[in-house]
DNA sequence: CCCTGATTCGC
DNA sequence: GCGAATCAGG
């Protein structure tokens, strides 16, 4: 063990990755396949100088996003310290109660509520019109 | 949200 | 050069 200084691509991964890339998997199942991240796929594909075979984004004027200070969102500067984007805030029980608490199931896509409650904030209020 | 891939940056 | 992180579009 001392001839074997090969980076982590080798031409048997190498040969995998354009086998599988050429047969038209996608660079997720590549790194699937190899044991690598996906980025490490298409990361190599595009240093290698392969054929891409997609480009779903164009070159947008911008130049790219200054990765380090990236700004967050500064709202809701409540005790909602467990919020995320896709957390269903729907109120659970009475606001005014000590067991009030929020739905926190995963809202749909696109919705501020989850699929259950998307349907009631949602609803024709004819139904739930009692 | 999921998925796709591209590009850039840090190590 | 490699990999992660980020951005961008469907």
């Amino acid at each position: 063990m001392s001839d074997n200084a090969p980076s982590v691509w080798t031409e048997e991964r190498l040969s995998d990755l354009t086998r599988l890339w050429g047969e038209g998997l996608s660079i997720t199942q590549i790194g699937l396949a190899l044991g690598v991240s996906r980025n490490a796929v298409v990361g190599k594909v595009h240093r290698m100088g392969l054929p891409k075979r997609q480009s779903p984004i164009v070159k947008s004027d911008k130049p790219r996003a200054p990765k380090a200070p990236i700004q967050r969102r500064r709202a809701v500067p409540l005790t909602l310290e467990q919020w995320d984007r896709n957390t269903c805030s729907w109120p659970i029980g009475d606001p005014k109660t000590d067991n009030f608490s929020f739905c926190g199931e995963t809202v749909e896509p696109g919705r501020p509520y989850c699929t259950a409650h998307c349907a009631k904030a949602y609803t024709t209020s004819r139904e739930n019109a009692a």
